[in-house]
DNA sequence: CCATTAATTAGGAAAATTCCTAATTAGGAA
DNA sequence: TTCCTAATTAGGAATTTTCCTAATTAATGG
């Protein structure tokens, strides 16, 4: 869990898993959308990876990263929880009308 | 934001947010709990009030602190939408049975 | 096999984080 | 004022993070 955090305090990661919400990536495609060299994204992938937020594949000679939302929803609902926020996740609330 | 994802980042700090979940608690007393120089968590407490977590009252001659919940709440949904998860906060959610 | 493209690993420099001890500020009581 | 307690600021050492270039691994096409 602690890798969680340290994978989300970084803007780089941050906005990687943002582009990543829109569908899978290839590592290129996501190197491209920063003003970094490959080899630093690269670092930041397998970050990522340790906190098992992304996941990776290999598609011919490229590698495709995709998300892995359940564990970042667990992750958020674990914070809220921590610091005793209200609502958690997927919420079967029932309200009988009276 | 930024400063929050970074508070957010180490554990000591998260510990603290967890203790003042529980009520407001003056330096010493929150220094207590930890196995950690008086000067060390000062430190800490300096980059919660930075990230707006957490604000300083004076009370004769300790100062006591206490957690902004709404300012973590925000940052909380804030991340879930940064990721697109779902449920945000408050949620009044009503299923009207049939 | 050889060349090309995609991505990673290796090694290291610069900057940030974490924590410590010593010194300082600030309030309250004698 | 002087002393005591509470907390912070100052300064610095050890570690971690971030990023780079150069070298390496891996898959594909000629």
């Amino acid at each position: 869990m602690n890798d969680v955090y340290k994978a989300l305090s970084n803007p780089v990661r941050r906005e990687i898993l943002a582009c990543l919400r829109h569908g899978p990536l290839s590592a290129g495609a996501l190197a491209d959308r920063f003003d970094l060299a490959k080899p630093t994204l690269s670092g930041h992938f397998t970050v990522l990876k340790q906190a098992n937020l992304i996941e990776a594949e290999r598609d011919g000679t490229s590698i495709v990263y995709h998300l892995k939302l359940s564990v970042l929803e667990e992750a958020l609902s674990g914070a809220m929880d921590l610091f005793g926020i209200g609502a958690k996740s997927g919420e079967t609330k029932i309200e009988t009308s009276s």
